[in-house]
DNA sequence: AATGAATGAGCATTCATTCAT
DNA sequence: TATGAATGAATGCTCATTCAT
């Protein structure tokens, strides 16, 4: 899958262990569970010896968070470069909604790992918390207030408030996504959130 | 040992030691988490010899459950019966969201255990979700479906993501008054949520 | 020690767990040294679980430590007793060099943790220096002084230095018994020692 | 890297590196103890590379084992070599003492290893036993028995044993040094042990 | 019912050693 | 010779669960 159609490269992509053993992880994790989870098991999973694992990062936990830190910094990144074209603020907050449902649906392991696992302890949910969640929820707040000052919004709003609301009711939507045994596309769900969302906090005409 | 040749206990001693356990393990797992949590913590915190605890649960796992159970339990059974009297479909609601975020806002431990403990496993929340959480979620659909039918609501809106919407913003309240600093009252959070879902779902005028 | 002169007691002397992983310890330590040792080897040459062990002692360090105390803590003990009905200062020592090499003699394995084992760590020797070793050291030099005061002993010596001399000729003695293929009684060679001790450091008549 | 484009080197940069090892062992297994010191730490306060540890040493334990037999060759070499001119059995003997505390009193890290380190595991302290130290003691012994033939000697005694005596009594005073707290020289305790040493196997006048 | 001593499976992490470059 | 990334065997300790009393 890596090296298709290339030159016989005749070294495997160097350094690229530490990629493979974090991805190896998010699988692992989806599947048994952060604390069932064996280190081992992610050393195999990722072809690699189980000393290896520990010459890329400090300890089961780290692989924890660096799985979180790269994909929030990715999707933070990601919608601020997304709705900067975008002028009406109602449209960049579907933007951001999508992109945040596409995300996800796109990678299961990866949805489970954010919407399950990373659920757990409370300590590590508060530096969660506290790190790059607070710059997405603060992404989706400013872009409302942005609307409020717009207009385009209700003004006596608390704008912290709404954007937790809707980042509750996406997350709630990833979180039945990954636990339904049904299978079908999470992205559409925005849409429905928007619905109500928006007809909610818009200002009447 | 404990009441031995006392005057007749007016309340039966008797498995009144599971309701202590099961408070107890609410405590400690609120603390420590689930995972990081010692049967014989909760055992100490109840008062209780480390395998008394087996008498009553299966296993650890099963103390978590039996939280689950029982709170979900009564929190249907109290929304059912509060919101019999009520006919307004919208008040209904009302009534069932500050009832959640009563009950959460009365019992940090207990909340905690909700919003956090209860997240981990993909396996638990697989059961989690499979029981009375889907109770839950089908009172509040079902209310919506009344208020549909009563034309206060939009036909078009498909009522199972409503009830998804609107459990999705009323649990990200309970989880963000879980992990803040700040200490402020959880309950009235229940109005800001049902002001923007009811403006969202309501039928236009 | 605990149910003696009860009826036949049904299950084994009760914590005497205890005693029997002490003992266990010692012959692990002496046959393979104290970092090639195994708790679990320890546990299995005392009949116990493996953690069974840390119901009794909080670390595999603590077990070592264990060992010596208690030895030590005897020795000076019986030393101390046995030269209280004596008078004559050089008998005294000979009596204290005789408990020396017996103690050791007796037991092979404990002299193989005492004289090998407990000489490793740096960090260990000096807890084992600090503690009931220097208690042993002042034993000798208490009883030389008092033979100096008595004028059996020569004023000008230091009787620090004295003591370690002395302690360190048996020293050597046990470690060489210890060690040596050949299998001799440790005890006569206390004599050895002393005849050149005493003549050594007796006034000149 | 080094010394690239530099001078001709005046000494053999070559098999130097063996000699930075062995002293950079010395030195870190004086500071941490044979068993926690990883060969990485060693490679490194070497100045080489983990492996290159391996061009030179067969294992950890013969980098121990080398520095035990360097150590004790040049010492009875030197040993030898000084007491050839000196006709008194008393003076050798002295010579020798003096020689072994001022060799260690000299390079305490030296001094920690051989008094502390080199004092573990049993089957190193049987090799230990068996070669070089053998022959120190030899030198010891002979020394003494050529005094005992001069008449200089009690004839009665064991020479064998009064070798141990001797170099027990110098040993303890190296250990105490080594793990005293205090800071005093170590050389010229060889003078006290050798007043009473020699005064008590000396032949009565 | 209650106890708590005993069990033993389970696992993250370390580090001496190797070997491709 | 020299490197240092990779290996994988090895183990102290924890803790859910059992069971004799």
């Amino acid at each position: 899958m890596s090296s298709a159609r290339t030159l016989p490269s005749i070294r495997p992509p160097v350094a690229d262990k530490r990629e493979a053993i974090l991805r190896a992880a998010t699988r692992v994790f989806a599947r048994n569970g952060y604390f069932n989870s064996k280190v081992a098991d992610i050393a195999a999973a990722a072809g690699v010896a189980d000393g290896t694992v520990y010459l890329y990062f400090k300890s089961k936990e780290e692989i924890l968070h660096s799985i979180f830190d790269r994909s929030v910094g990715d999707a933070v990144q990601e919608g601020r470069s997304q709705i900067e074209t975008i002028s009406d603020p109602r449209e960049k907050l579907r933007r951001i909604a999508h992109l945040h449902l596409e995300r996800l649906g796109a990678d299961r392991d990866l949805a489970v790992v954010f919407q399950v696992e990373l659920r757990s302890s409370t300590k590590f949910m508060e530096e969660f918390s506290a790190a790059g969640f607070a710059e997405y929820l603060s992404l989706i707040r400013s872009t409302f207030e942005e609307g409020q000052r717009a207009g385009v919004f209700r003004q006596e709003l608390n704008a912290k408030v709404v954007a937790k609301i809707l980042f509750g009711a996406l997350d709630e939507m990833a979180t039945n996504w990954v636990l339904s045994k049904r299978r079908y596309k999470l992205a559409p769900m925005a849409d429905q959130v928007l619905d109500i969302f928006l007809n909610g906090v818009s200002s009447p005409k």
